[in-house]
DNA sequence: ACTCCTGTTTGTCTTGGACAGTTGCTTGGA
DNA sequence: TCCAAGCAACTGTCCAAGACAAACAGGAGT
């Protein structure tokens, strides 16, 4: 409808699809795809064509696969096989409640579904919201996005208003101030900090300290304010979005750096398709299993609160 | 102290600076500096030292002052000249709530800055604690990072217990739904949001009805969220990290891409640099020049409200 | 004070080559 | 039949050196 005249420059291709210029230009030597047209200065012009197909692309390449499978494909055959491997299996069909809050979102309603995430708070509770309801929603949500249904600027939308329940709920706690003391944070590169506040949610009530520093803290950093705030833990998070190959980089560096007597805790979508053992971390695949490393740390460390 | 061997890639000092390879190999060629060593692959080494000169120079030159003045000097004088550009006029002396802040924050005492924060905003009310602490407060901030005496994971602390205690105010009040609908968010490569939350808490309180997107959302989505949210203003945050050049780029591609009826607002520390007027941009200089921003666009729309 | 011009500074883009880590296929052996 | 080892293909990142446009700074002329 708008083959128009849209023209995307490099850096925009960047900005808009995360893949770097550097991997945009040797695809383009190696697969003849993406092949933009060029200015008057002989740089490079995306069409908003080539730009849909490299997202498509670059969404799918998030869940696993490779790009030598996926740039010969037509962006319908893409968008074909994004289905296929959001439903490997139907076995529950979609709950209600994943259906409501995505048709608000759609729906572009903020107030609607602020309203609904204080409804289900309110009604579950804290915890129990997290586990059963944020976690599936995210995961609704996500694969709705790799879909294509989802907009990014409703995505976005999302993310805010969970973000505003999650804050106001954990507010609504008083500070525990017992052990562990767990510092919460995402290493560089990484900027979902969505995992970061479930994980605070569940382990306030339980009287944990937690100090979160937000995303995207410097290594070095990370190891300072571990040192500086005496935790006993050292929480990451690690979205769908994260590269895969500097999950295990990045933990094992963390390791080396934390005093051992600090744990290492890392949760979230990607940890979930790390296959390797790392020594010395502790990998949390699902979020409710963040009680129970909660529970083995304190049966570890002999201080029952 | 530790002049021992820690030794980073040219990824490591891209991520830990925010400065480009390209930028980092094209100041080897031209200024010598950084001159890093090589492995055994030819590849560039840099050591910890040269990547403190970095992370100084980039520092100073977010204050607007040019590479080419600064690479030649060294660590020391780059330290001095910070010290004299941040105070060029010691007029006021530094208040004493500002002290106090900063003492916090390099305590690392989360409980202790969390029950300051709250304390000033019960006093002052939101508006006023938005003006009179928020702002000279990140002013002070800011001025202490970039003399070096803040840690990045300080600086982390203090944004996210911020953050905690505006949201939580926000959260506070009814959620207005009166006019104008606003919708806050930064450009991508923006990643601070601090003050998208502090417009929200000064213009929440004035019935106007925000929407906040959070950081980084595409342009094109921008501009699909304004329509489908049917937004009279659109507001976006610069803050001083952000390069200056891609001020003027961001708004005027916005201000294209947007229906001439939608206001287009713009604030934050870069703004404050912003030498061209550009038409149909509202540039906001101060953060209490939204309040004035929104009388001024009710007069303009004959809409009392 | 303002505008216009000019040389300098600076970041980003270009091409094309090299290489190392990972994946996955194939082949041989138990 | 199944596993292991080895090998080839795949894939991202790094390197070098050149080019150029936009922004800046300084001076000359209104």
């Amino acid at each position: 409808m708008e083959g128009t005249e849209a023209r995307f420059n490099i850096s925009a291709v960047e900005r808009e699809t995360g893949l770097s210029k550097d991997v945009l230009r040797i695809w383009e030597r190696r697969y003849g795809f993406p092949h933009p047209g060029r200015d008057e200065n002989a740089e490079r012009q995306y069409s908003a064509d080539e730009l849909a197909k490299l997202r498509a692309i670059k969404r799918l390449m998030d869940t696993g696969l490779r790009p030598g499978k996926l740039i010969p494909q037509s962006l319908a055959d893409l968008n074909a096989l994004a289905e296929k491997r959001v439903h490997p299996r139907r076995d529950t069909l979609a709950p209600a409640m994943e259906r409501d809050v995505l048709t608000l979102v759609k729906a572009h309603d903020a107030a609607g579904l602020h309203a609904t995430l204080a409804h289900l708070l309110l009604r579950q509770g804290i915890q129990r919201f997290v586990v059963e309801t944020v976690a599936p929603l995210n995961r609704a949500v996500g694969e709705s996005w790799m879909r294509g249904e989802l907009q990014v600027f409703e995505e976005h939308l999302y993310t805010e208003q969970l973000q505003l329940t999650l804050r106001g709920a954990i507010n609504a706690f008083p500070r525990p101030s017992g052990v562990p003391r767990i510092l919460l944070t995402t290493v560089p590169g990484e900027q979902h900090g969505i995992g970061l506040l479930m994980v605070e949610a569940l382990l306030s009530p339980e009287g944990a300290y937690c100090i979160s520093l937000g995303t995207q803290t410097p290594f070095e950093d990370i190891r300072k304010a571990a040192l500086a705030h005496k935790v006993h833990v050292v929480a990451l998070s690690f979205s769908m979005a994260f590269p895969l190959r500097q999950v295990g980089d990045a933990l094992a560096t963390l390791r080396r750096q934390l005093p051992s007597a600090v744990a290492l805790w890392a949760g979230g979508e990607m940890t979930r398709r790390l296959r390797k053992h790392l020594s010395g971390v502790q990998i949390i695949h699902e979020i409710g299993d963040t009680l129970s490393a909660l529970k083995s740390w304190r049966a570890d460390s002999g201080q029952a609160r």
